[in-house]
Formats: C-alpha cells, structure tokens, sequence
DNA sequence: CCGTATCCGCATGGATACTG
DNA sequence: CAGTATCCATGCGGATACGG
C-alpha cells in the first residue's frame, strides 16, 4: 500500500522530523510564553510574581510550567533563597545569550518589514471584498 | 475589580501585546507547517501536490490554510496555469528571503548548541530521577 | 511568596468526503 | 490536480483551589 508515495524519511533537510536539532530550538521560539518570559529575564534575575505581573497576561500555571521546561533545557536557572517567605530568583544562563540573540534579530527585522507584511494583508483583504 | 493589577497594557518592550510587530513575525516562525512550507519552497516553486509529498506529514488541509495565510502576508506567491488539470505553483516572494535567512540563523545555533541543550536535560532528568 | 493539582472550555488540526 | 466542507478527538491553556 502507498506504493506511489514511500518516500523513506521526508526528503528535505528539515523537512518534519521531531528530532531535526532545529526542531527543538524552533518549538522554544515558537513557543509564546518561553520567548516572553527570555525577554523578560534578559536585563537580569527577576523573582516569581515579578515575572507574573510584567508578563502580565500569563497564568500562573503557565509561567511555572514554562520556567520548569526552561530550567530542563538548561536555558533558565532557579535559586531560591531560604528567607521566610522564601524567595525565587531566575535568570538567564549563558546557554540563552545564543537565543537572546535571535530573538534580538527577529525583532530587528519584524520592526522593519512588519509594514510590508500588513500592507499585502491589506491589498490581499482588499482584493477579497472586491471579488466578494 | 482587579484592582491590584489593573496595569495599563503590559510593561515591558516586548511583553504580551498582540499588536507588537515582533508577535506576528514570532508567531509564522512558530508556526511549524508554515516554516515547513517556506524551507521546501526555498529551492524554487513547487506544485500543490508535490508540497504534500514532500513534506510528508502534512494534511490537505493545513497545508492549503498555510498556503493562503502565508499568500495573504505576502510571503508566498501563488500562480495557477489553465492547464487539464489545472497546475499551480507556489513560490517564495522576495520578502520572505529576510525570513528565511532568520531560519537558516535558527538552523545554525541549533546545530551547534542542541548538544549543550540535550546535555542539560539528560542532567535534570537524571537529578530528577535521584531525587525520586 | 512560590508553587502544584484539578477541572474544563475552546481552538487546533487530522480524517474523510465531495467539488471544479 | 487543487482545493473546500464537515465532523470529531485531543491537548493547550485559563480559572480556581489548595499546599509548603
């Protein structure tokens, strides 16, 4: 069966495979509240609830969940400190600068073509309620 | 209500704001079938049909929904020819060249840092498992 | 203050069937 | 060949409540 179509693996370089190296780096980056949360420890170590309200939008159950699988993957790194009540400090680890970096390359690049890319929704809506 | 936290819009530079430009260009990057898309059109124009084909594990209709919203950001360029059957091309617009240098960016720091990544797993899971 | 555990609505996305 | 339409499972993520 499928006799047309048994390609081995798929073909491209990075074509789906969850175990690509790049598929793990794209899942973090894709991933909305990891990337808020990076930016939000990038000037330096920041406690729980501070995270909580700068984020703002975010769930507690989010931000822990999110802090924990950065924390595994060696991105974030937890000390807690035995004052009553206790106090959590993360930050980044060098580990995320690489990232960091992106990111900043991500933004660089939103800022300037963002507009182009809202300029053909525009055009593309456009053309759509004319054909509507 | 909420009188605590009633911070206007969130704080940071960065922080959850769905108008934010990065946001958009996050989230495309984020999304998996749409990076899949773009890598496999990096090479030259490819047929709907052949796009299904070689990406594998991709469903009609998330690939045509990825299609279309990546037609509509001006990132993806589509052109059909009356031919029996009728033939259609997608291909990549200049403006998505900036995109995927960012992925091939992606691509790179992945290949030299998933190690350090795994590494730091493999570490927590096996601390984790001492500690249970 | 710093979380974990539970419940649950809702959107994402696959499978399938049908059209131009 | 190139899609669209529909149904439906499952998993993400918010709200809430409780524990260390």
């Amino acid at each position: 069966m499928l006799s047309t179509l048994d390609l081995p693996p798929p073909r491209i370089g990075d074509a789906y495979n969850p175990d690509c190296p790049t598929r793990h780096v794209l899942d973090r980056i894709g991933d909305k509240w990891a990337v808020l949360v990076m930016l939000t420890l990038k000037d330096g170590p920041v406690r729980f609830n501070d995270l909580r309200r700068r984020i703002g939008a975010i769930s507690q159950k989010m931000l822990s969940q999110t802090l924990k699988s950065l924390e595994r993957d060696g991105l974030v790194s937890r000390a807690a400190f035995p004052t009553v009540p206790v106090t959590v400090e993360y930050r980044l680890t060098p580990l995320a600068g690489g990232l960091i970096g992106i990111l900043d390359q991500i933004t660089h690049w939103a800022e300037s073509h963002v507009g182009d890319i809202m300029a053909a929704r525009r055009a593309h809506d456009g053309t759509d309620a004319l054909a509507a």
